[in-house]
DNA sequence: GCAAGCTGTTGATCTTGATCAATGTCGGAA
DNA sequence: TTCCGACATTGATCAAGATCAACAGCTTGC
């Protein structure tokens, strides 16, 4: 993967290692917990992580395995899944680019990591993280930040599954995902989703079926257009608003 | 609230304030963030609390309002909740002795937090309480356990309420109170429940009805008995798992 | 080209839990 | 004590979404 060093280090300060070449054209950088460090934090954190590729749907790991590894996201998807005995499927999140992966309190994985498309990932001995965590507290003090607003993610989708109908999901669900084209910098319009119809049913725990029936409801009514299963136009993101509820 | 000073303070080591009296006396004192200080720093934190008393079905913050304070429970129970345009609403958790409040990435509260019981909280401004987690890092590595703590039991949650059957969720949520009452070291047998069946339905993504025939359903067959509508015996915990999927 | 296999859509029917409606129970106040 | 109001329970009915079933549209491989 290229040279690792592009310069020449000075032998006086060793305590400055270089940064390597994957870092510096890493195209989700600006994204990830690289963006609140330094080049000397930069280089440490760089010198521990090991750059891995993904094919769509690979596990990344198991819910249950030891959590051996965190993993950052540098490009593609990850959908994050729970499952039951009897096969039902809980998605808890859809994860992109700069998004954390497998940072747990517990020593094994609370949750399964699938890929949706081509991904890569910089990957971290856990140990090795969590020192790094102990010597680099603006790098502890992001990880903070990034645990806090998924909680209140996770709270708004506790409010959805608990609460909201089939039609106001999938218009939460839309409206979420063109959010997140938009702050990644992506089109918004037309939207591509990742995933397919069982994907976006175990997200919002619904069936196929019922996926399949509000988005033709919602292009029936001119709301959306689909140019493929896959890319969807948003002709009316205000009245996906108004079916998604305007109250929080 | 008692004398701030129970000891004379070495005029030579003015960096070593003293620990006020109600911190010593704080009967949660080895669950909360406390615990993982030193006296020196657990003088710096009191420095800037406030210890704050309310009375059951008091709303200690509201959903939108401005974050300006973050709490710690020192005893009592507190629902945190989001609602609906129309009134629907979901409590997101239960918190109890220990457990934080109100710690947001955002300027404003992202849940609103009532009261179930009596209640007292160590209050701290907003502001002086992120300064603290800059100059004691032990703080913010606590408040990062913390936060994936939870984050990994919203997952728990949004598999209960994507996938998860009445009977299941009522099942899961009693063994979730017996865990917690063990955890605190309380009595697990019989449990108390400090809040009613409406809000444990809005807790499970269920109606009160739905709540009370499940109730009713594990009573006529023995896995509980019902000393009163909010002490309630287990007698058959291991059905109980049986109830709530011993999937994960 | 054509069959096989996905994924998605649509329709018919069924079931779980919601809704509507009494009724029961308990605790506090007069 | 009795009354009142809040909370809980129980029953009857309803509807949203699940389930079962068929089929359409594509890609892929032969």
């Amino acid at each position: 993967m290229g040279s690792v060093h592009n310069f020449v280090s000075l032998p006086s300060r060793p305590q400055s290692p270089s940064i390597p070449d994957t870092c510096v054209n890493c195209t989700a950088r600006s994204l990830t917990i690289c963006a609140s460090l330094n080049p000397q934090e930069q280089a440490e954190v760089a010198a521990v992580a090991t750059e891995l590729v993904f094919k769509p749907r690979q596990i990344i790991f198991h819910e249950g395995d030891e959590a051996a590894f965190v993993y950052n996201i540098t490009s593609g998807s990850v959908a994050l899944s729970k499952s039951m005995a009897d096969g039902r499927r809980q998605i808890t999140g859809f994860l992109g680019p700069g998004d954390f992966l497998g940072f747990n309190a517990r020593a094994s994985h609370s949750v399964s990591a699938e890929t949706l498309t081509d991904v890569h990932v910089c990957r971290f001995p856990r140990r090795a993280f969590h020192e790094l965590l102990a010597r680099i507290p603006p790098l502890e003090h992001r990880l903070l930040t990034v645990a806090t607003t998924e909680l209140e993610a996770a709270q708004d989708q506790i409010l959805l599954l608990g609460r909201k109908t089939a039609m106001e999901r999938i218009s939460t669900f839309l409206l979420m995902q063109i959010e997140r084209a938009k702050a990644r910098g992506g089109v918004a319009n037309p939207l591509i989703l990742p995933m397919t119809r069982a994907e976006v049913g175990d997200y919002l725990g619904l069936t196929i079926e019922t996926v399949s029936r509000c988005f033709t409801k919602l292009r029936k009514s001119n709301v959306i257009s689909l140019l493929s299963a896959d890319r969807v136009c948003i002709n009316a993101p205000e009245a996906l608003s108004a079916l998604a509820d305007a109250s929080d």
